[in-house]
DNA sequence: GTTCTGTACGAAACCGGTTTCGTAAATAAA
DNA sequence: TTTATTTACGAAACCGGTTTCGTACAGAAC
């Protein structure tokens, strides 16, 4: 009852049309080799059966999969849920699939995902690097087996493969300066990790913009996000208190913006009059929160978009190769009620 | 330049080690054939030179991929973001891979999409089907193919298979009883299709509470929402300027709630003085939404959990076959500021 | 000593395609 | 007419594993 039902194979249609195994696969494949006749026979034939070929055998010989695998550290998060999405428009379109793979944001995991593909499983890689990983051993590894990979938003500088990301310093910059131009008098800065290259970037931007308005950096204005939300929300609501009024806050990453609303709201210092709040989202909800929020939206489906159509040129194009390069989409900032 | 580095195979192995491919492959399975010293030197060279064995060849052979597909309508809504979630966790710990497809609300991409299937790339299926899809007969040949599916929130009902859903009916019942009881005298009902069971289900809770509060169900209060968000938008504002105040609102979908807020907003009905507005939706974001919207929200990580863990177990157990029932995990009402 | 049983392994078929290479017949070139 | 090509197809190797079946040998049973 439980068997499988056995699928019909192109040695079934083989011997219903009295011909070979290797003349109906060149048929299906519209080879020169065979003639329009046998391959109307046969086309008729694999319509009539239904013929699917199996596409692990078709794997197994030809040493490709269509398939490309995706790692995204989480996908409860605007931007990867759009990421996917621009991922997915270029796979469908090229007749490839997406294997999704979650790391949580843990090295280990990621590292376990990288290595199993260098079974073969995947043709190619994209990936957004978890917040704990900084070495790129694995990835390196993957590299060295001509596997290749493309990474977006969440890049390791130092591997040589293009990434695909958004203006991180400069979009950061423009956050903080916009902050301090609306009269905040110190800034801020949520950070959700000390590893990632965007977080550098992000962090190096905000700290030009308080320069460059010769405000004095204080590592202290530095909130440190881990992964204990609970310890990290108090964290907030200690330095909120702390403070003066006027605080601007640059949310780093998306999932760092609502704990400051409920952390205001529990201490009940308004937005914006009393607390300035910036975040690096891409919420669709973020015009509709109490107050609309200003963000830095970031071109989650252009990116994903990018990095799939880079990586499946990489494949099907024999003489195009990743260059190590950075493709920079800029991300926009919408300036609404949450920072004055 | 291009040319794939060639793994090392279970060949290789067993040449290096004076042996045979059986033997090593047994070994490496922990075959009771094999004696404890052989899988001691096998394993050793295995590690040593990084053996990862080749899981199309062996998908052929076995007949099985270990890889379930997940067809999703679309990704950008935190239900099915969270039901990803709930499938990788399980999928993950299975040693399962999950094929990610997007219908994109698309009846013929989701056929196309299933039809793949057949040719057996994918062990199992899980799927939420396309607002569009009424027919099942892509669903049932799969079936007859005897690979297993599960259904998890938008279902067939006629197709005989397990399905996980909440409880639709009375989430949109408690849902419109509380828009009356809070004292909106009308209550619109936001459709996002007229197909998914669902959908009607969530429209059969709304009449019923209608009923018991000896309210006339109008067919005007539906709205239903198509594909062209401008035009459905510009269809909500005329609906809600028709109406006097005092209008409750039940979307039976999260995406359609923003819209609500943004015509209330642009016609100048404060929420929940002028309109009351409580959503399907699993958006976090919901508490701090202006005014904080009230919400049914659905076990979406349960449900994609449960949903997997039923695939899988139909998957491993050869004693177990997927039933034609529905699971009903229940759905939460969590009153907030937008209905009073 | 003979038969039986169990252990440990190897040869080969097999999964279902793709691809290489060989060849008979038809056609073109000389 | 003979030779060179082209057309259309088939046999078989191949991809890299898994699985079946056969067997040599050691120790146990008789």
């Amino acid at each position: 009852m439980k068997e499988k039902v056995t699928n019909v194979t192109i040695k079934m249609l083989a011997n219903q049309l009295g011909l070979s195994i290797s003349t109906v696969s060149k048929a299906i494949s519209d080879s020169h080799e065979i003639s329009a006749a046998t391959k109307q026979r046969v086309n008729d034939l694999v319509e009539k059966l239904n013929y699917k070929p199996n596409p692990y055998a078709s794997s197994l010989r030809t040493r490709n999969s269509k398939t490309i695998g995706v790692v995204l550290p989480e996908v409860a998060d605007s931007f990867f849920a759009q990421a996917i999405n621009g991922i997915e428009s270029v796979a469908e379109e090229k007749g490839y699939h997406v294997l999704i793979y979650l790391s949580h944001e843990s090295f280990e995991r990621e590292e376990q995902i990288i290595k199993d593909f260098e079974s073969g499983r995947v043709d190619g890689v994209l990936i957004s690097v978890a917040k704990e990983t900084e070495q790129h051993k694995h990835i390196d590894t993957l590299l060295e087996k001509k596997i290749p990979l493309v990474f977006f938003d969440r890049v390791i500088d130092e591997v040589a493969t293009t990434k695909i990301i958004t203006d991180d310093y400069e979009a950061a910059f423009t956050a903080t300066e916009h902050l301090i131009k609306q009269g905040y008098k110190q800034v801020l800065f949520l950070s959700f990790s000390q590893i990632l290259s965007i977080s550098c970037k992000r962090l190096e931007g905000y700290k030009k913009a308080l320069y460059d308005n010769t405000i004095k950096f204080s590592s202290g204005n530095v909130l440190r996000f881990s992964n204990d939300a609970k310890k990290d929300y108090s964290n907030l609501l200690r330095k909120l208190t702390s403070l003066k009024k006027g605080i601007g806050v640059l949310a780093s990453v998306e999932k760092l913006a609502l704990p400051v609303y409920q952390a205001c709201e529990e201490l009940q210092l308004p937005i914006p009059q009393d607390v300035g709040l910036i975040s690096f989202s891409n919420l669709d909800s973020a015009a509709f929160l109490h107050p609309p929020l200003t963000t830095i939206t970031q071109p989650a489906f252009e990116m994903g978009k990018a990095a799939a159509a880079l990586l499946l040129k990489a494949l099907e194009r024999k003489n195009f190769e990743l260059t190590d390069e950075e493709i920079v989409i800029p991300s926009v900032m919408i300036v609404r009620k949450s920072t004055l």
